[in-house]
DNA sequence: CATGATAATGATATGGTATATCATATCTAG
DNA sequence: CTAGATATGATATACCATATCATTATCATG
């Protein structure tokens, strides 16, 4: 990622927080950044060992799961409950309304693409938990995939 | 849940086990019966408590696990990664093969049902994934709903 | 029925994930 | 400048899960 298209995307981040009367906060900054920069998903833990790596004040583990919550209410990060790990947005600096989710995980490198499913398969979706007697309030989906790299090396 | 249905999925499951050379032994089949008469996901450690509230010996949380994967890896228990909680499956005396499982689960009371999704929504969903640049391995979806029940008391 | 291979369980230790709570600091508006 | 809201520090604790080595049970076979 280019340092232009992370300052873009940070500029747009900082208006989201404070259009929601939030702020966006050095640390609050540096642990979406964290996320930004890394090529896989990354644990609490995790990005606490990668802030300490880099400062001098060190973040405690129970601070960057209070900055994930409020990330996560921003919708600026997503949780991905099958690795409990995290990683931000990939539609950040989208203008459009967020719609849900859809990941795709690579079983083998880790590596994650975040993916919009068309409409018309989520209302299908939709009709068929209707029916099943049950109303959809986030159908964020994770799903375990292969990715094209991962499938190359393995043949 | 009946006696006599509970009878027929242990047998059902008995048999599966049998055919791919393993043995439903005593604690499995009792950590299975207690995961199929609970109305809501159960946590190994939940587990644990409830099979050593009414045994003699007490059962480790560490063999839960163990049973759990066993049971798990025969398809007779899925595990909620959402939730980290298992659930009985509800397919045990389908004879059919075994679809990928999708699950709707009630936010309010934890209810999960086990639905299979039209064959049609998976296949456009895997189109989409290849567009993508990956390949789908196991599409087990978890959906965070409201019930019928749930929706009717909040109105 | 003795035996050895395989399957299943016991027991202990440890590591990873997450929340609760109370105290302190920082920012912003009036 | 100060009160209230927002954000962070610090400590404790609970919950979820795996690794490892020892032991016991089961079953096919000689």
């Amino acid at each position: 990622m280019s340092p232009e298209q992370l300052n873009r995307i940070m500029t747009k981040a900082q208006d989201v927080c404070v259009h929601s009367g939030g702020r966006l906060t050095e640390k609050r900054k540096r642990i979406l950044e964290l996320l930004l920069i890394s090529d896989t998903p990354l644990s609490a833990y995790e990005l606490a060992d990668a802030y300490n790596a880099h400062a001098a004040a060190s973040m405690p583990t129970m601070s960057v799961y209070r900055i994930l919550d409020y990330l996560e209410s921003e919708q600026l990060v997503h949780k991905l409950s099958s690795a409990n790990k995290y990683i931000a947005c990939s539609h950040i600096t989208c203008s459009h309304a967020h719609k849900v989710p859809q990941f795709l995980i690579c079983r083998e490198c880790q590596s994650v693409k975040e993916i919009a499913i068309a409409k018309g398969i989520i209302d299908e979706l939709g009709k068929q938990i209707v029916d099943a007697g049950y109303n959809l309030i986030n159908s964020q989906i994770e799903l375990q995939c292969v990715c094209e790299n991962c499938m190359e090396n393995a043949a």
